[in-house]
DNA sequence: TATGAATGAGATTTCATTCAT
DNA sequence: TATGAATGAAATCTCATTCAT
């Protein structure tokens, strides 16, 4: 989106493979840099340092998927806005952001981005808790709430990792849906049954 | 179980909190040996390398999990033995040695048991699978299957990682299980709707 | 020859220093370094590893070499050119790069040229073998030639190790020529001798 | 021939083998032990350190080598004792203990011994320099003869390195004097016509 | 913008040797 | 005689970062 030179568009390319191969922490500068054509000198003037360098990979992806993601539970909890269509549009980011985007969730201990992927789930999560949340008070239901949505995003990463094209995505992720829902009503008559003692 | 001198558990101490901090890689033998107040030729006296001390953390647990899950498996493809009781034995072993499993299914990349969790899961997915395979000739349904075992061996992990009791352990296995049964069937319902052409 | 950093020719220098005084091996990165007054992690900027720097004492001058040593061969075998002229040639060289052709042939164990001692002692050899392989069928006289061979290569090194200037050289190395000719002479007479039952 | 533990017998039966693999300097004790099936602590009753275990292997051998040199030489020189049974015996002693031989030669940098191969050097050339002294005076007689005492040595090494059978080595040792005599009688040639500037 | 050079700490591993029992 | 444990220094190599030019 914002103009760059060629050599921060090589050295953020390279990045972006590094990162997604090894993991921050274990990712290489040298490599990076090797990869680029780069001197790492070069590479301090354009990034502050290996968290600056990151960042300049993810952050604008992680923005604006979490505006996507609010977006869409916007939609089904309050019913504004066409929430297919968003889900839709959802997939088609992350399909074109694949790599980015499984960094973020999969790839970032030890950077600022660490607790994205909870934050995501949490975002994930709030149309979903809408209609359950008369049990929300107990902490047991919270505890079971964070593994429940934790699994879902673990789905995601699967799927990311699946290099799957567009149509396949839209189909899983409806089967993922179908899964988590079915699931979770599954589940709640059961916790129902557990926490009030009522069959 | 085995006896060992104070200075080898000592070591062993250190590497399982050092493991499940940083992961294989990441970890610092440096500081596992300082931590143990213990020289790095000493802990070369006792461990082989780096991997051998790894192994030495995890390697029977890993066996016997694998055991455990066998054994469950077994138990409610072929009915033989008390299916929840062992379910039940499987969570007590998790839940006495949470730190070695975590480690195993989450932090032993670059280790002879990276693949462990792999293993796990497809373990885990057998007595599933057994009701379903009617559907295994296609390739998307092996794919699905794999990302909805994987989100499953997540769910433990979390699990695993919420340090809960053995009360609570009992009550989310059975709660995760009634998710997992419910979310398989409805999204089979759908599966079949979208690979059939029907409703 | 090719221009270089001064840090990087001391490194050289002090690394010539410690192979020949310990042999591959043996040497210290470290006392190199120290040597040359450079920290490891620069001596890492210049070479890639210990064989890197290994290779960059010793490559060129091992390529001329066995360039000189298969033109004199050319000449002697087939008469083409001044093989006197390329004796002296050859000599000048040795007498120039003595310690580099020492590290070579003596001093290579554990590197990429340990072989360059037989690769230089068959070279050389040819000429000579080229007047004499009526016996070259048996098993035999390959292992006495082997022997022959590897005698005069280690006549070389002596002949570098004793500093010597130019003249000296040319009149050591014109008498182990003489040397080596009266011996194989008088030794295949008595081999002919043992071989063929003949007085 | 002293009596020996088996322990101790067993230790210098490893540390031969890895004296010859590897030198002194590069042979690692803990190896011995360990294919010896012994711990470091027995090592050290028995051994002082690795210069005494190296000593334990090579010194018999070394002393007695020694003196059939010695003999042999004394033979040559004054005429006394038969000098061809004498050669046959020093064959049939480094045929019979080629191990210990080639350390002492090849493998003992570092060591008390490291000089055995120029004193047996020496030893060896006595017989030979008796007829030649008269050119002995020079500087440059010296040092040629050095360099031919050199190869002769190395020879000896090649030929131990060959594993040859007892009739192999008495007619390569053979050859090799012939070799050596009839190559030193050409070289004196010359050399009389380059110091006398006589033809 | 970019280079090339350098730093210094840290990594894992091996070593000969010592010592209490 | 022998063991098992421990030491501490040294080995090669990698790292993110800095800086003068």
């Amino acid at each position: 989106m914002s103009e760059q030179s060629a050599t921060k568009a090589r050295l953020i390319k390279a990045a972006k493979k590094e990162f997604l191969d090894k993991g921050y922490e274990k990712a290489s500068l040298r490599k990076i840099c090797a990869d680029a054509d780069v001197t790492t000198g070069a590479m301090y003037f354009f990034f502050k340092n290996k968290q600056d360098l990151f960042t300049s990979v993810v952050a604008e992806k992680a923005e604006h998927l979490l505006k996507l993601v609010k977006r869409q539970t916007d939609s089904e909890v309050n019913g504004v806005g066409n929430s297919e269509e968003y889900q839709r549009e959802m997939n088609e980011y992350l399909c074109s952001n694949k790599d980015e985007v499984r960094i973020l969730l999969d790839k970032s201990a030890g950077t600022e981005y660490e607790n994205f992927r909870e934050e995501y789930g949490f975002a994930v999560a709030q149309g979903f808790f809408a209609f359950y949340d008369k049990f929300g008070g107990t902490a047991e239901y919270r505890d079971i709430m964070k593994l429940i949505v934790r699994m879902r995003v673990q789905g995601y990463i699967e799927m990311l990792k699946g290099d799957y094209d567009m149509d396949k995505m839209m189909k899983f992720s409806a089967l993922m849906e179908a899964y988590g829902d079915s699931g979770f009503a599954g589940m709640m008559k059961q916790f129902k049954g557990i926490t009030e003692g009522v069959e």
